[in-house]
Parts: structure tokens; C-alpha cells; sequence
DNA sequence: CAAGCATTGTGAACTGCGTAACGACATTAA
DNA sequence: TTAATGTCGTTACGCAGTTCACAATGCTTG
């Protein structure tokens, strides 16, 4: 198997990002372990998450900025660009167009859907907002595969259902449930609730450390 | 070390939502192998999970679901609430507080945060919107341990110092970057951005799977 | 009342990820 | 030319987290 981890592709996302900033600043050359201290990770993590992307630095230069970061991108994204759909243009969907609005040319979200009469045929931010019901036809004009779930938690899993008889292959979803799909369908979760009480949890657990720590 | 993972806080989260919505429908009692199958994990690990929770179910009825609920809060929850506050009211900041307002009453954002004029002084959703100047003196008063970062990314690590400054403990941060921080505080990050890499990566590779198994 | 049965709780094996360690190599300086 | 330096790529190890497996438990049923 030269499957790559899940966590791998997250750091390499990351990488990138910091590459995109350094190369920004006109900085030709980083070494592993300035850019593990940006990503907060390790020297030694860096340079094997590096391993499949199959780019190699120089033992006195380092890595090429610009170069590293065209080889990770060569890596992760597709090769003529990917389109996303968007459904649920609540508050929360609405945010998440915000955020990826002309981030990255190479991954956009291009249609949005909605079943508030409301909103349909309206365009935010440049992306025409389509009821519910034409799911199948939109997302079979547009060659669609991957879509975005930002519905209320009770519609998610009919949403998901739709979208995957409509041939999504992978889906980023934000309705805090857990999805039931066929085994070929990807599915990342932000759970933005969990998160919230987690670092809730870890927040009290710091809180007794410190002030046992205090009293020791 | 009776320190629990963080992947077991996150479960344990998940399972208490799930409770939450069979309480609703008059559900009595429920299995690990139910639970599991609502919360996407297998049997064992619920039942490892709820070990340190201390709830034990009956061999023959399974869990109690208010009762477990009813002690998974006890074993995550702060005893008498928890405040939180929001460092950033542009679209995703106004999402989470959308997000949150009124569902947890033990965990509220009682106090938010911008830099923005026009947008201190005014209350969303009930919360009053401070000038981040006013930082020290609001979480001081209001006893606040924890907040929510969601600034631009270029502004993140000066607040983030601010807020540590200011005594907070624990931090959910929604800016695509890795803060530094002291060892003493938490931090939980939800990247938006590399969950959609993520996400596009794994669809690319999820269709070229049924592509392949197809003419297979 | 006893046998049967499905489930719980937990010790034990397993898997996979992160860290450490090490040989290889290009440059620099004497 | 050759030794010294510092980083890269890769293999090996250790630990945390997950799954497996089974004794213990307490209803159900004949």
C-alpha cells in the first residue's frame, strides 16, 4: 500500500501555506526544522512527511520555497482544478464562502444550494444559490464530486444521501452527526461543538494543573 | 496519570449529543453496539470510552440514556458553567456565535471581541462587542478562562499573547496558523482550510479507487 | 429454579503514528 | 586534497490508541 495518512496530507496542507507566505516574502530557501517550528511540528516530521511528494532539498541550501511548494501542490491537487458544491446557505454557509472566496483558484466552490425560496437564484459572492431540488441536475452540468454539508444537523444525513446518489465522492461535513455512507465515499467532519467542549475540558484540566502546580 | 485522550473527550461529546436526542424521543435505555453505530465507532471503544466516566450499564438492559448522559456531563462539565470568550465578529465569528447561542447552557460566549469601531458597543445575540483594547479589564471581570480566536490569520499570534497575558487557559482557534504559546495553555484548532485539502485530496483518490475497481 | 443468552467491563494483542537515530552527501575552510 | 560541518532521506523503535477476546453478570424462559 502506498496509501499516504490522513494526518500527513493535513501537515502538507499546512506546509504549503507557510511556503505560500515565505514565498511571499521573497524567502528563497527555509531548512526542516524553521519550517517544523512554523507548522509546529518536528524537524523530523517535516521531512518525512515530505517523503511521497518526492521533492528533495539540499543538504546546505535546504528546500526551495517556491520549488517545495509547486511539488506539494503538484502533489494534492488535481491537475485541472476541482469544483465544490456548497448546501446550506445558513449563517454558517454563508461564512464558508466568505473564507474560501478566491483563497485558492484550484479548489472553488462554484454552486451553493439552499431550500429557502429566499435565497434561490440569488448569487453570493459570485456563486448562484440553486433550490435543493435541482441537486441532481446542477452538480451533473457541472461535473461536480465533492460538496460541503452546512445544513442543521436533522437534514444532513438526507442531504448526504442525496448527494451521494448524485455521484459525490467526498464530502466535507459541518452538521454535528455522524454520516452513514457507502464505503467509497470520503467523509472529513468539523465538529465544531466537540471541539468547542473539548477544549473546554482541557481548559479546566489546565486550570487544576497550573494551580496544583502552584500549591507543590 | 489518570489523563484521559483527547480522542476519548471528543467521543465522549459525540455520545452525549446522541443521548441528548434519544432523551427527546423517550428512549430509555440503549447498547454500546446502538450507540456505536449512531456515533460512526465500534462497540468496544464506546465501552472503553465510558470507563473513566464511571457509569456502568446492566449486562441486560444497557446504559440508562438519561443517566449516562446525566454523567458524562458531570465527568466533562465544569460544576457551575463555563465562559467563554469571542476575539473576532467578522463572518465566521458571527457564524459561532450563531452556532452556540442558546445550546449549551453550560458553556456560553458571554462576552465578544473586535477591533472593528462599528461593531463595539452593539450586542449579537445577546452579547455585548468589546474593543479589543478593552481586553484585560472584560475577561478580568468576568472571570474568563477560555476564548475563541477568529481573527485573520496575521492577527491570531498577537491575540492569542494577548489573551495568555490576560490569564486565559485554554484557546479554540480558528485561524490557519500554529500558535505559540506556553506550555500551561491549550490550545484546539479547527482549520478550515486544510480540512477542505483534506477533503479534495481524499475524493481525488476516492474516485480514482472506483474507477479502478471498476475496470478491475 | 436452573439453563441459556446477550451484553458489560477489562486485560491482552495489535496497529499505526511520531520520534529518535544513523548513513549519505554537498559545501566550506585549511 | 582532505577534514569538518550541518542537513537530508530512511530505517528502526516505542508508545498511544484501537480492537479482540473472554470472564462476569443479571434478565428471560421453560
Amino acid at each position: 500500500m502506498n496509501s499516504i495518512s490522513e494526518k500527513t496530507i493535513g501537515r502538507l496542507s499546512l506546509y504549503r501555506r507557510i511556503l505560500g507566505e515565505l514565498a511571499q516574502k521573497q524567502t528563497q530557501h527555509i531548512y526542516s526544522h524553521e519550517l517544523a517550528a512554523m507548522a509546529g511540528a518536528t524537524a523530523a516530521q517535516v521531512r518525512r512527511d515530505l517523503m511521497p511528494v518526492g521533492y528533495s532539498g539540499s543538504p546546505t541550501k535546504g528546500y526551495g520555497v517556491r520549488d517545495l511548494m509547486d511539488s506539494i501542490s503538484k502533489f494534492m491537487d488535481a491537475p485541472c482544478g476541482q469544483s465544490v458544491a456548497l448546501v446550506g446557505l445558513g449563517n454558517l454557509g454563508r461564512a464558508i464562502l466568505t473564507y474560501f472566496a478566491g483563497r485558492r483558484p484550484n479548489l472553488t466552490i462554484t454552486v451553493t444550494f439552499d431550500n429557502d425560496r429566499s435565497r434561490v437564484g440569488k448569487a453570493f459572492h459570485g456563486c448562484r444559490c440553486y433550490h435543493t431540488e435541482e441537486l441532481q441536475k446542477v452538480i451533473a452540468q457541472n461535473n461536480i464530486r465533492m460538496a460541503i454539508i452546512a445544513v442543521p444537523a436533522d437534514h444532513a444525513q438526507s442531504v448526504a444521501d442525496n448527494l451521494i446518489n448524485c455521484g459525490i465522492y467526498g464530502l466535507l461535513n459541518f452538521a454535528p452527526i455522524s454520516l452513514r455512507v457507502p464505503g467509497h465515499v470520503y467523509v472529513e467532519y468539523i465538529d465544531i461543538t466537540t471541539s468547542m467542549e473539548k477544549a473546554a475540558y482541557f481548559t479546566r484540566r489546565a486550570i487544576e494543573r497550573a494551580k496544583s502546580g502552584k500549591s507543590a
